[in-house]
DNA sequence: CCAGTGTAGTTGACACGTCACCATCTCCCC
DNA sequence: GGGGAGATGGTGACGTGTCAACTACACTGG
C-alpha cells in the first residue's frame, strides 16, 4: 500500500487501492450472503447459472470453461465438488467419447432458481444500490475496456 | 451471467458482470506476474508492504488486520507461512504477554524492496495504462464509494 | 484476590484455485 | 490406415481463505 504510493501518482494509487480494497469487502460480503442463505459458492453459482441457460441444460466442460473464462482445471474440481453434492452429472458425449457433457440436474436446477432471487438482492444491496446510474455506467464502460484489453493481450490470435 | 441479467437491467448487469471478469482476469495476470518475477503472492506482498513502512518494520497482529481488513484467522495462517519462508518472525509483545508482535526480517526487506519495482510495473501494464486519467479518477471515486458503503455497513459503531 | 468477561492469537478442517502432469481420444495428412 | 499433433478431461500436490473452536492472558468489579 504505502510502497505502491511511491510509484503511482495520486490518482493511480487511488484507482488501484480502492480496486484492491473493493474487491477485498464486496467479493466477501456477496459470498457470504451466498453461503448461508443459499448453501452456494460464487463458484457454484456461476456453473449452475450458465448451465440453466443453456439448451438442455447441459453443456461441454470445455465450452464451459471458455464461457466462464476458467481452466479446465478449476471447472473439473468445482464440478467434481458439485458432482459429489448432486447439483450437476456428467455423462458420456455421444459422439466424442473424450467428451463429457456436463448436465444440471433437478436439484441444482431447484437450488439455483431459489439461489437467483437472493443473489440478485444481495448484489444490489451490496453494489448497485451503492452508486448512482451514471456510476454504474460509467463503471460498466471502464471494466469491459480493461477485460478487452487483457483479453487481447492473453489470446492475440483467436477470434472466435 | 443469464440469470443475472434477468433481475438486473442492462447497464447494472454490464456493470457487476464487468467487475467479475475483469477481477478474475486482473487477479491473474497481477497475481501470475508476482509470482513468476518475485516468487511471492499478492497476500504475501500485501503483508510485507504494510511491515516496511511501519516503524520499526514491526507491528502488531490485530493492527495489521484491521489495516489489511483481512480476519486474525487468516493473517495468522498467512504468517505462518512467510515466518517458514523466512519473511517475517514473531516476537513476543514487552508488555502484553499474549501479543505477537510481527518483525520484518532482514530477507523480507530485501525481497520487497525487489519486488516493488516489479509488481509497479506488473500494475501499470495490467491495470492503470488500459485507462484515460480520466477513467483512473472516475473508478477511484467509485471504488473508495462502494468501500466506504460497505464499511459502514459492516461497522456502524466504531468510530476510531 | 478471584470470578467473569473480553481480547490476542492459534489451530484444524474444509473449500477453493493453480500448476504440472497424465491418459485418452480425434483429426488430418501422408 | 497408421502416426503424430492437438484437443478433451482428470488428478495430485500445494498454497490460500473461512469458519468455528480453542488457549492464554488482561481487565474490571466485587
Amino acid at each position: 500500500m504505502t510502497d505502491d504510493a511511491r510509484w503511482l501518482d495520486e490518482t493511480e494509487a487511488r484507482a488501484w487501492l480502492g480496486y484492491r480494497r473493493m474487491f477485498l469487502l464486496l467479493n466477501r460480503e456477496v459470498a457470504r450472503d451466498l453461503a448461508q442463505e443459499c448453501g452456494l459458492s460464487e463458484a457454484d453459482y456461476d456453473v449452475l447459472s450458465n448451465l440453466s441457460g443453456a439448451p438442455g441444460d447441459s453443456i461441454r466442460l470445455t465450452k464451459l470453461a471458455a464461457h466462464l473464462k476458467w481452466s479446465k482445471s478449476r471447472l473439473s474440481h468445482q464440478l467434481t465438488r458439485m458432482q459429489q453434492r448432486g447439483l450437476i452429472s456428467r455423462e458420456e458425449h455421444p459422439s466424442d467419447a473424450r467428451g463429457a457433457v456436463i448436465v444440471l440436474t433437478e436439484e441444482g436446477r431447484r437450488t439455483i432458481e431459489e439461489a437467483a432471487p437472493n443473489h440478485v438482492a444481495s448484489v444490489r444491496r451490496n453494489f448497485i444500490d451503492l452508486l448512482t446510474p451514471q456510476q454504474l455506467a460509467a463503471f460498466g464502460d471502464i471494466a469491459w475496456s480493461v477485460v478487452e484489453r487483457l483479453n487481447e493481450a492473453a489470446a492475440p490470435q483467436k477470434t472466435s
